[in-house]
DNA sequence: TCCATCTGTATTCCGTATAAGACAGCTTGT
DNA sequence: ACAAGCTGTCTTATACGGAATACAGATGGA
């Protein structure tokens, strides 16, 4: 069962950060369950703070259930402190993945506008300038854990062949091929970005924690962009994992990724 | 010509994440080149801070030499602000990816040491328990600025073919090939960290800011594993980049990361 | 048993980030 | 010419994060 967490993050700067870090240390495994971390001098010296920082970390640490604390023994890892839920992007399996995540998880419609297409969208979708599109902003969850953040962008005539309804229930991919796209390929980047106030709540992280971002440009076979995707997950419940092969190739070789035939489990339990 | 930033970031907590949000929207192209940003009443209110804090994040910008303000005018996104280098990972040409960075930027090995394989390491890499590794910290510099932080943990009956000064010099494919280490496939998981003090140092970032984290284990022919590396990338000089293809598969279908011939021009100047 | 080490708890003090408000001067658009 | 809106600058006041310190009680090992 997974342990109810975010009990409050640390309001100051630095006793937040030490509490982002070590939380992070004990998920990652770095700190293996049952391990006795260092003690809060020695902790407040390797991170060149105050005893009473360290100890506001670990206060919230110990209100997460990820320590337990005992006078004179020192502080540990609790056993468990690890299994948490989490979805893993095996992107050999990827879009039966989200399938299943849609299947798996909920979707909760926070907004959908037409407007303007933004520039930046615009310029990504190639849509000539007076291009307006549909907006919606969508939070996925799972176990009653948010655990993504999505915004997508479609240009309007396309948008126009599904209602707000449908976007709340299925799978934007579907919505599309529904309205008679054909949806051909897809560019896509990842990168690192800080939650914003707002984010923040939705997400139910603290302000300024780290969050795995990717934008998606989908195109159909004419080579029209047909979606727009702007995503943040958090780390502790969504990564991104992949499987490289290595081909042989003279000097330099390459990798290449692997692909599969889709395999089930893609929400895994862990 | 890359201009030069990290002009001192703001040292309080609400004012460097606005000042870290506001770059990131600038870099990115959420706000144009050349548009006005909201007045400084209008950010204080959107993110719910003081007007003071909303200068100051202002001030760090307009040092990078992000925004130019004129009293009366208003605060615009200067033109150029975009241009910056980057390394983008286009995955599909992995390898050679990886040996053009090597020739492109320079590596400084920070630290070797050679100790029992932490836990975490000792499990991903699949050692028996009394076993040592390797462990190196290099830091990868493109055109005097660090992009790249980069631990490797490497058995240490691997480790013992190459030398510290090798390490320094060669890409360390090549070095565990050379070794005699037939590499075959890798499992790689991609997330979102933040900086530490340490780490945010010598990256020229601000502590606190957000990163890109890769870690990667590789496998020989045997299944064995011969190298654990955990990376962690400055978002605003690297990203990961993939091109997925559809493949119609009836009900469902699924995507297929584009394998191509490798490319040129991995390392891209915008 | 004694001693080192750890957490639990409390106190004091300081620096400063932040909020709130006021006003002047410059631009731009009406 | 006027008004609205913006930045530049200054003021005052508060709140709070953080450092430094001390001591008691618990624990576990020598």
């Amino acid at each position: 069962m997974p342990r109810r967490m975010n009990g409050a993050t640390p309001t100051g700067e630095k006793a937040r950060r030490l509490y982002l870090m070590l939380r992070e240390d004990i998920l990652r495994g770095n700190y293996p369950e049952g391990t006795r971390l260092p003690g809060e001098q020695r902790l407040a010296a390797g991170h060149d703070v105050s005893r009473v920082t360290v100890r506001r970390a670990l206060e919230a640490l110990e209100a997460d259930g990820l320590i337990s604390r005992r006078a004179g023994s020192g502080t540990q890892v609790r056993v468990g402190a690890t299994q948490r839920t989490r979805i893993s992007a095996d992107f050999a399996t990827l879009m039966p993945l989200l399938v299943e995540i849609g299947r798996a998880t909920q979707a909760r419609l926070l907004s959908c506008v037409y407007a303007p297409a933004p520039a930046s969208v615009a310029a990504a979708l190639m849509l000539p300038p007076p291009a307006r599109v549909q907006t919606a902003v969508r939070l996925r969850t799972l176990e009653a854990q948010p655990f993504s953040h999505l915004t997508t962008h479609v240009p309007e005539d396309i948008a126009s062949h599904f209602s707000e309804a449908d976007l709340a229930t299925t799978p934007l991919f579907r919505l599309l091929e529904r309205s008679g796209v054909k949806i051909d390929s897809a560019e896509q980047s990842v990168t690192a970005t800080l939650a914003a106030p707002e984010v923040a709540e939705l997400l139910e992280v603290s302000v300024g924690a780290a969050l795995l971002s990717i934008e998606r440009v989908v195109l159909d076979d004419t080579g029209r962009g047909v979606e727009y995707l702007s995503a943040l997950y958090r780390p502790d419940m969504f990564r991104f994992e992949m499987t490289l092969n290595r081909i042989s190739d003279g000097e330099s070789g390459h990798w290449a990724p692997l692909v599969s035939e889709p395999k089930d489990s893609s929400v895994t339990e862990r």
